[in-house]
DNA sequence: AGCTGTACCTGCAGGC
DNA sequence: TGCCTGCAGGTACAGC
């Protein structure tokens, strides 16, 4: 489920329902979901402090709390963090943890898959987070550019496996790797290095705009993603060839393919993206 | 360096 | 209806 637009989503749609709230309670219902921290002391740590912003890196949610400590959040696959302003609500079937706060909302990690991550630490800690620290530059921020692009294709694996690899970019999943790699007519299985300048400048352009279109839709919901008020992304309308194997490409009608890269099925117009340019 | 397979989990669709 | 297989938005790790 969620790559950088639909985590943004819920950080934009959290911000306004949970920042300045405190928690009165904590429940951890899947100790795993804690890989670094033991739940007692978690809970602990956790009771009366307050939300005082939301911040995203990659696809990693960090709350900044009134204590020296940060918690962050990993929804891998099917993890949703989801608002509820009445506590009564019942818990859906996996609900990993609960966050109740003192004016009688909640905040409820629920993960049907369990991939889904907690982490406490202070920030000088984070480091113990590896795929967190080793996160490569964010796509939408201002020192992203065509030219940083353009070192990180520099490899001989392919052109999809780059843009999913975290550690080169930061954000992108299997989703929008197909999408962007779409709109930019770059063949998934593309040599990194075989990309000419013109075509990186395509990439560099599509990255930013299929992101800020997905965010602008408030993510895809595929099956599980929810924003953080608990509705439904958009952008499932708008994909041009993720999931569409067998159907026509909307630019020339060509049967849309489907292949497996880096154990990810990739899917893509075998005519718009081709090895050799036409 | 970079590939593959496996693992972590649950649920669902499709084939028989 | 039931059983089995494969697959799903992510990432870490072992082994080649």
């Amino acid at each position: 489920m969620p790559e950088l637009p639909e985590v943004e989503t819920v950080k934009q749609t959290l911000i306004p329902l949970v920042v300045g709230k405190r928690i009165s309670e904590c429940q951890v219902l899947y100790p795993r979901v804690l890989p670094k921290n033991h739940v007692n002391e978690f809970t602990a740590d956790m009771i009366n402090r307050k939300i005082i912003t939301i911040c995203r890196r990659g696809k990693y949610l960090l709350f900044l709390l009134d204590s020296k400590l940060l918690l962050v959040i990993h929804l891998r696959m099917t993890g949703q963090l989801v608002f509820y302003p009445e506590k009564s609500a019942p818990l859906a079937k996996h609900t990993s943890a609960v966050f109740t706060f003192y004016d009688g909302g909640e905040l409820r990690f629920v993960d049907q898959r369990k991939f889904g991550t907690i982490y406490l630490m202070p920030d000088s800690q984070l480091h113990i987070i590896s795929g967190l620290y080793t996160l490569g530059p964010e796509p939408l921020s201002k020192e992203f550019s065509s030219e940083i692009l353009t070192k990180i294709v520099k490899s001989g694996r392919s052109i999809k496996s780059i843009l999913l690899d975290q550690k080169k970019i930061a954000g992108l999943g299997n989703i929008y790797t197909d999408e962007v790699l779409y709109r930019a007519r770059i063949h998934p299985k593309r040599p990194g290095s075989s990309l000419e300048t013109a075509e990186i400048s395509a990439l560099y352009r599509s990255i930013v705009t299929v992101l800020q279109e997905a965010i602008a839709a408030k993510g895809t919901t595929i099956k599980d993603y929810r924003t953080g008020d608990g509705d439904r992304g958009n952008f499932q309308n708008k994909l041009q060839v993720y999931g569409k194997s067998g159907e026509a490409c909307p630019t020339c009608n060509t049967l849309i393919q489907k292949t497996k890269i880096s154990g990810r099925s990739s899917h893509f117009c075998p005519n718009c993206q081709r090895w050799d340019k036409s």
